[in-house]
DNA sequence: AAATAATATAGAGATATCGCAAATTATCAA
DNA sequence: TTGATAATTTGCGATATCTCTATATTATTT
């Protein structure tokens, strides 16, 4: 498999600029960088190396301040652009950034704006 | 002067997104990369050293194919977020990319995204 | 099976963006 | 000063985004 090959093209790259249009939106995805820091010591903030770092959606909520179904899709706009990646455990859904996305964006931005 | 404090904010980098979350506005930046390759031989493209690079409006228009009076706003759209610089020499209006801030966008993206 | 909890989806009003044509402003040339 | 050219601003209908409440779905617990 070609790693270097995952370069974004330019839709993709709208996609993320709209997702990234927002400020509660781009707070989220910062957030995300630290979940421990960042959200509540009894917030659901997984550990395991499953899907370490993902947080579930009540205790992104309870951050952002947002109404319930606001935050839902905030975060399934974020996921549609590439930006987090999603899994559901049970009766939550967690969600956490998908760094290669992320790094594949910052690399169009170097070599295509 | 400090080189190293251009940072942008978030506020400024959300301005930057919208600006960028339409494909056309990405493809004028994109076009003005390279001033010389994208727009028509009879172009107005600015060779001084005053406004190098730099393409006045209704070149662009004859690019993007959009009308004259969109073309116009999503250029100040531009202006505003800091992606390019505008310069007025007599009846026309040049615009070129602001390098300066499009690095520092770059390096927002790295270290806060 | 029913109640509870977490999340997603539907529906809606307010606001913003898209992109045009027309009107206005600015500059130049005759 | 009149006319032509370049660009900006204004006004508008169409579409999209924002963010809510209400409802539906999915999973757990009793």
């Amino acid at each position: 498999m070609n790693l270097e090959s995952n370069m974004i093209n330019d839709e993709q790259a709208v996609e993320i600029f709209k997702a990234l249009s927002n400020q509660i939106r781009v707070n989220i995805l910062q957030m995300l960088k630290e979940p421990d820091n960042n959200f509540s010591p009894q917030a659901h903030v997984i550990k395991e190396k499953d899907f370490d770092g993902g947080v579930c959606v009540s205790d992104i909520r309870s951050k952002v301040g947002l109404s319930q179904s606001t935050t839902s899709q905030y975060l399934s706009l974020l996921l549609q652009s590439g930006l987090v990646e999603m899994k559901r455990i049970g009766q939550w859904t967690y969600y956490r950034r998908n760094e290669e996305t992320i790094k594949q964006f910052e690399k169009y931005i170097g070599l295509k704006i």
